[in-house]
RNA sequence: GGUCGGGUGGCCGAGAGGCGAGGCAAGGGACUGCAAAUCCCUCUACACGGGUUCAAAUCCCGUCCCGACCUCCA
């Protein structure tokens, strides 16, 4: 039975969806503004660690991603490149997409756009004026009318009079009814994109795409809506507003990840301390940044430093190690099954962190079995560990991490080492050490690592970092 | 000002009243021609001050420190 957290209530608690067997999902995904960083990513993951458990548990599991094509600094940024603000847009979104896929992400069952689905949110905003919780002053702008509602702030547990005020200059000239109400659409200023609606030429305002395309995707009322921790006030709260003032359910759940942190900040563009995948996949490898970034509990800061993962990445190939050897001992694949610790584990709120303990003690069993040759014993400890694997997208042997050319390499490698570990093994055995330690750090010298087993010297890749 | 989250060993990172998660690093040992890999053993913690309790890293009160959000951030 799986467990989560809900930040309306703060509690972990069990989880049921609405449709047996069937589990829907939101997640805020892009505003394609710029290159994707670890934290974005980091999101991600922990949502596609979500998705993966749900499936592995039997859901059958519908995830809508959006990606925000359209806003303040996409238009911003594209006339400062003197760029249209659609290349823009497209050129960050294949970034993500290129960065999701490096991650082994799944691709969500649907992706829409937000300049997809002006004719939604039109009909939202219908909606909404027509039974009086938002109104358009004349200008073109639309507002939601934040008095009018019940529940606005529950989920921050906020109160509005305690807001600190709007420091919008206008504020006091505002054609608002109250400065905390906000646009859900915004008048076309001159020279900007906009798109015609019975109040006037505009643009999406607040983030009003969420709540139009989870509706349309997700219907009515729909099980879990995830995002980053900074996303619950004000988006996730005006994603509420919205939604219930339309007469919406909306999401029975909240799950908010948090950040990759630098010396305790928040990784942002704005304060220069983002790290951009595309840079760190330079020093690993794509399932070993996963590994990494999966590794901390979805709601724990994870603190970045180039030294943890570097060391992630160790242990990471440790396990890794472990599977291939276990493949070449049984002469097959370690097949995917999950051991009643790691789904324990995974059910009390997706607690990877004690998963993790859970694949170090099948390691320590299975590198002992490989020693007393106990093939049982290895077989059942690589299944456990790739079955784990699976789940936390990590699982080497996944075809999205198998790059077929460097198989076929890698066999035809086989065969040259083979011949130099054959004449280090005739050294071995006349006792001309020299010999064959000259082969074998010939080999180091080219990044070969060679091993003596049980089953005889076996090599392999040193990898980077 | 309001709201929310933190401070755990050299490092990363769980736990949320009761046998010291786990990993990395360090030290010792086994194995090895030497290595590598692997296994075994060992060590080091709960920001500070009070309180509750048979028992507190965990609950309560106070203090200090760090971070996040407060109208277009994952």
């Amino acid at each position: 039975m799986l467990n989560l957290y809900d930040t309306a209530t703060r509690e972990v608690g069990p989880f049921t969806p609405i449709k047996k067997g069937e589990v829907s999902i939101y997640v805020c995904g892009a505003t394609v503004q710029a290159a994707p960083h670890i934290g974005h990513i980091r999101s991600a993951v922990n949502f596609d660690i979500l998705r993966r458990w749900l499936n592995m548990s039997g859901y059958d599991v519908t995830l809508i991603r959006n990606v925000t094509d359209i806003d303040d600094k996409i238009l911003q940024k594209a006339a400062q490149e003197k760029t249209p603000w659609w290349a823009l847009a497209m050129k960050y979104e294949r970034e993500f997409t290129a960065a999701f896929a490096a991650l082994n992400v799944l691709p969500p069952t649907y992706e829409p756009r937000a300049t997809g689905h002006i004719t939604q949110m039109i009909e939202l905003m219908q909606i909404l004026i027509d039974n009086g919780s938002a109104y358009a002053p004349g200008n073109g702008d639309v507002y939601l009318e934040v008095r009018k509602l019940h529940r606005y702030l529950t989920l921050s547990g906020q109160r509005i009079d305690d807001l600190m005020p709007a420091t919008d200059v206008d504020a006091a000239s505002s054609i608002k009814r109250d400065p905390r109400d906000f646009a859900l659409w915004k008048a076309a200023k001159p020279g900007e994109p906009s798109w015609p609606t019975p109040w006037g030429d505009g643009r999406p305002g607040w983030h009003l795409e969420c709540s139009a395309m989870a509706h349309t995707y997700l219907g009515e009322s729909f099980d879990i809506h995830g995002g980053g921790l900074d996303l619950i006030f004000p988006h996730h709260e005006n994603e509420i507003a919205q939604s219930e003032a339309a007469g919406y359910g909306f999401a029975k759940r909240w799950l908010h990840n948090a950040w990759v942190t630098q010396s305790g900040e928040k990784m942002s563009k704005s304060l220069g301390n983002s790290l951009l995948v595309e840079v760190i996949l330079q020093n690993v490898r794509g399932i070993e940044l996963r590994w990494y970034l999966g590794s901390a509990h979805y709601r724990s800061m994870l603190e970045y430093s180039q030294t943890a993962l570097e060391e992630s990445a160790v242990a990471f190939r440790r396990v890794e190690n472990f599977l291939k050897r276990a493949a070449e001992i049984t002469g097959s694949l370690p097949k995917c099954e999950v051991s009643t610790s790691f789904a324990a584990a995974m059910d009390d709120d997706l607690a990877v962190p004690v998963g993790l303990a859970t694949i170090s003690e099948n390691l320590r069993l299975g590198n002992q079995a490989i020693t007393d040759n106990d093939v049982s014993e290895i077989s059942k400890n690589a299944n456990e560990i790739r079955g784990a694997l699976e789940i936390l997208g990590c699982d080497p042997f996944d075809k999205n991490f198998t790059d077929f050319r460097s198989a076929d390499l890698s066999q035809a490698m086989d065969g040259v080492i083979a011949l130099a570990l054959k004449e280090r093994t005739s050294a071995r055995e006349r006792k001309d050490f020299a010999a064959s330690d000259a082969i074998r750090d010939g080999l180091l010298a080219l990044g070969i690592t060679i091993e003596d087993t049980a089953q005889g010297p076996r090599w392999s890749i040193m990898e980077k970092s």
